[in-house]
RNA sequence: GCGCCGAUGGUCUAGCGGCUAUGACUGGGGCCUUCCAAGCCCUAAACCCGGGUUCGAAUCCCGGUUGGCGCACCA
């Protein structure tokens, strides 16, 4: 029996050993001792995050046409007090002191008081006190309050300066920016926003690795849609695309079902063709990006997790070997929640003039004061009258005199002053608070199962003529070559100078195409062929002596180990379609 | 934040109060080498931090940091 790596470390362990190791991921300030929460991006993981963004953004930015925007990673007080953050975010925590179990205080006194939000934490603690509220666990003394808030506070500003936070998510630079937007967009619904960027949490105990960090990298899409309007254009790229989908009534049974999305439509499992769009579309990037189609799921939020503003709400999960299922974005109809509460914040109206398809034919009640009569009887209050003729109600004109009060004045106004009729009038459009629905993705997650999935052991069975009998193992990570960091290495087959010239020019060729390209000449070519597997390089090219006799090279595939021989003319146009066009690797010259 | 368990070169590891700290792999330099972690020579590299106990601590004790797991938290 052979004895793998899998035998003692499980598969997260794996990964993040090798990610260490090659240079993926690194604790941060580890030379200090490190800080839980925290990751650095080495020279593979940061290219590889790279990667994975720019496809992103070619599927938000480019394809859907959300404009990528960037705003500050520090927000100021009222932005987060109107998204919620500031109470919703800081809630007063305390601890039995007998079995150490932690509560929210508001919680523990809703029997007492109904409304707990407003109370500050010395009359929480006073409540809790007179009360005699003990731990609903175990009966011990509740110890004293303390405030826990997962936003990093900062100071803007010398001195008192005004108070600032680290943003906890990216969203709320969209909304804030929304009028903005809205002039960009020409003021047109639907239209969308993006952006990528740091965002801060400070939690309370971080673990995970990466899963769950201090600072991590969101990517984020705001699309504001006309509430009436909840189709989507496009609907027809994916009716007919499949999805693992785990609503909330499969929920109850226990088990997801494979369906498509214009069945989950018209069956009302998602809430409408615009979100379940949007639902199809984060399918098509986790895939891209290399998740395992079979490791991946939708999970509607139950109706009792669902933010009470939401009207639906899915999370794409990735099945990981040590963690489970594992949220890694969430795509919601927020309705016009966040938009209707910077509204109020900042007293300014955020909504769009949309303009109906025809004009609306609108019956109204229209009374009309007769000023040329109204003004010699009433003189200098003939004015004032009329507005208050205006604002009576219907009946009022029904009865033979019209009585009015004004300034406490009781004034009766003859029927024939005024003249009431029914109109029509023209209404071409109104103002709309647009809906959002916000696609969220964790990046980090999203790269570490990237990472996880592609990750491979395959056994290299034993060569008998050798005469060695252990089987080896090959570590191999199998990236969708899109987002391999290294595209392709270039290696001299042994350590001589006539090859090692031919495979530097080789190399500065490639570069000057753009590829991400290594020079690899120390150690035995097969050591530097398991270098470049470990790291996922989709391709090495091998420089040998046909080389110098028929301005060839080798091209050797990652996956199986194939080789075929290509020109060195040829080289870049036959990168380039294995890389980027999908051709097929045996087509591309003569296998050996 | 609480409880339990751990921490030795880049990685894995030996060590059980008496070292100049074991070994392998990896890395670097060289020799050799005509395609999948071969061989040979040379070389670099570690006891998480701070206190204590002791003649003497990688080893025992305490505190911290950090990692894993469980509880709580995850808007």
């Amino acid at each position: 029996m052979i004895i793998t790596v899998d035998d003692i470390m499980d598969r997260y362990e794996q990964v993040i050993e090798l990610a260490k190791r090659r240079g993926f991921l690194w604790n941060s300030f580890e030379l200090y001792g490190g800080t839980a929460g925290f990751y650095d991006y080495g020279p593979l993981g940061s290219t590889l995050k790279r990667g994975i963004e720019q496809i992103w953004r070619e599927i938000y930015v480019i394809q859907e046409g959300f404009m990528e925007i960037e705003c500050p990673t520090i927000g100021i007080e009222e932005v987060f007090v109107a998204s919620g953050h500031v109470g919703g975010f800081s809630d007063p925590l305390c601890e039995c002191e007998q079995c150490k179990e932690a509560f929210r205080a508001d919680h523990l006194i809703k029997h007492i008081m109904e409304e707990a939000d407003g109370l500050s934490n010395e009359e929480l603690d006073r409540i809790i006190e007179q009360n005699g509220v003990k731990c609903p666990e175990c009966g011990g003394n509740i110890g004293n309050i303390y405030e826990f808030n997962l936003m990093f506070k900062t100071q803007i500003g010398p001195g008192s300066g005004r108070k600032g936070y680290l943003r906890p998510e990216t969203a709320q630079g969209m909304f804030v920016d929304f009028l903005k937007l809205a002039r960009y967009y020409r003021d047109k619904l639907p239209f969308g926003a993006t952006q990528i960027g740091k965002s801060y949490r400070n939690e309370i105990s971080p673990r995970q690795g990466v899963i769950r960090l201090r600072e991590f990298t969101q990517a984020e899409a705001e699309i504001f849609i006309d509430p009436m309007v909840k189709s989507h254009p496009n609907i027809q790229r994916f009716e007919n695309t499949s999805l693992n989908l785990y609503s909330d009534t499969a929920q109850e049974m226990g088990r997801s079902q494979i369906m498509t999305i214009r069945e989950a439509v018209d069956k009302g499992i998602i809430a409408h063709e615009f979100l379940a769009y949007q639902v199809a579309l984060v399918d098509h990037f986790l895939q891209r990006v290399g998740i395992t189609a079979d490791k991946l799921r939708f999970r509607q939020h139950r109706k009792d997790e669902m933010a009470h503003y939401a009207i639906d709400c899915w999370d794409a999960e990735v099945l990981t070997d040590r963690f489970g299922w594992v949220e890694v974005v969430g795509i919601a109809d927020r309705t016009d929640y966040d938009l209707s509460a910077h509204a109020k914040m900042s007293k300014t109206e955020l909504s769009i003039y949309s303009e109906y398809e025809q004009p609306r034919m609108v019956e109204k009640f229209v009374i009309k004061p007769n000023m040329g009569k109204m003004g010699p009887m009433f003189k200098d209050k003939a004015k004032v009258v009329a507005e208050a003729l205006k604002a009576l109600p219907q009946e009022a004109f029904e009865k033979e005199e019209i009585k009015v009060s004004v300034d406490g004045e009781d004034l009766t106004v003859p029927r024939e002053l005024v003249e009431f009729v029914q109109e029509t009038f023209k209404v071409s459009g109104e103002n709309i608070v647009p809906h959002v629905i916000e696609p969220s993705f964790g990046i980090d997650r999203i790269l570490y199962s990237v990472l996880e999935h592609a990750y491979d052991e395959e056994i290299i069975p034993a060569k008998a003529s050798e005469g060695n009998n252990e089987d080896e193992t090959r570590i191999v990570l199998r990236f969708r070559k899109e987002v391999s960091p290294i595209k392709v290495a270039v290696l001299p087959l042994l350590t001589r100078k006539e090859l090692i010239e031919p495979a530097k020019e080789i190399v500065a060729r490639l570069k000057d195409k753009g590829l991400m390209v290594s020079y690899d000449d120390s150690g035995t070519i097969g050591r530097r062929y398991r270098r470049n597997d470990e790291i996922g390089t989709p391709y090495c090219i091998t420089v040998d002596y046909d080389t110098l006799e028929d301005n060839t090279v080798t091209v050797r595939d990652r996956d199986n180990m194939q080789q075929v021989r290509v020109s060195i003319d040829a080289i870049d146009d036959v990168l380039h379609e294995l890389l980027y066009k999908g051709k097929e690797f045996e087509t591309v010259g003569k296998p050996l």
